[in-house]
DNA sequence: TTGCTATTGCGAATCAATTGCAATAGCTGT
DNA sequence: ACAGCTATTGCAATTGATTCGCAATAGCAA
């Protein structure tokens, strides 16, 4: 088990410590493909720990993301809830649909292609890009222009 | 005054109302070239009316969104704050410096290209874009480096 | 096993933003 | 100018995702 192993020598690396929590949590994120809130997260764990608690979901999120074993985002225009997913799917934008609440998965270079005109111009260095789209998926743009009459 | 009747009518026609609290805080975010947040546009707005209360300055900021007449936007990597600008600007996207926490506007075709590539490729329609990039201005980018050591 | 301390569960706190409500003030029509 | 309708305001209380303090617990190195 790859993912496990470099899991615990990362924590490890870290001064931190490998618990069964963290391993639950991450091992969810790892096999779905889908984009999680903490809320999510906390729902599937506790069918494995009925003793967790979601402020360990909070703590174990907020670690695995500053050790860049998940990646936190942002949907949808109201950003009210911070959602995760695996880094495994590499990089890639996501367009959040109104009428269905569907995330469909943007690949793109032109964003990188931004961030390195930007720094051959001005000389700023990147650490993070937030993007999300916004609209109507192809299935619903039919109903919103229903809607609009 | 172009803008104030361009308010008053649009007003109108949503079936609201033209009252001082909005004339105030839309001039507010029209004569400044920043970004602010609530608490901002209410600090401002309060010098010019004592009695504003700073519920008003949030619904009024969100009618003024959903009136086009502003843009709501998000800066660094935690969305926890909403900030505004007036919609005169342009289109454009920004970059908020981790060191000095300033924020430098970023003009590119590139994002609205991605958007019109998607569309053309899904048939879905964007309403929408949020783009927020993070990191190090040339200013900041050895102050930076040499912390990591 | 033991000892150190990172981590957990739990409840309380945060805090930007929202909401219910009674009082107020735009606006339309007279 | 006035009356009546109702959108809007000020105020206080609430929301809800996320964070925090703390005592009990559990990893892990020796
Ligand atoms: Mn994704
Ligand atoms: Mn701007
Ligand atoms: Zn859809
Ligand atoms: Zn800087």
């Amino acid at each position: 088990m790859e993912s496990k192993n470099s899991l615990e020598s990362r924590l490890r690396a870290a001064g931190r410590r490998m618990t069964p929590q963290r391993k639950l949590i991450l091992s969810i994120l790892d096999q779905t493909g889908d984009h999680l809130d903490a809320e999510e997260v906390y729902r599937r764990a506790k069918q494995q720990n009925s003793n967790l608690n979601i402020a360990t979901v909070y703590r174990t999120l907020s670690i695995l993301k500053d050790m860049e074993l998940i990646e936190q985002r942002y949907f949808a225009r109201d950003h009210n809830v911070e959602y995760y997913e695996s880094v495994n799917k590499g990089e890639h934008y996501h367009f959040t649909c109104l009428g269905c609440r569907k995330i469909i998965e943007v690949e793109t270079p032109k964003i990188v292609q931004v961030q390195k005109e930007f720094s051959a111009l001005t000389g700023a260095k990147f650490t993070h890009a937030c993007v999300c789209f916004e609209g109507y998926c192809a299935n619903c743009v039919n109903d919103e222009e229903n809607l609009t009459l």
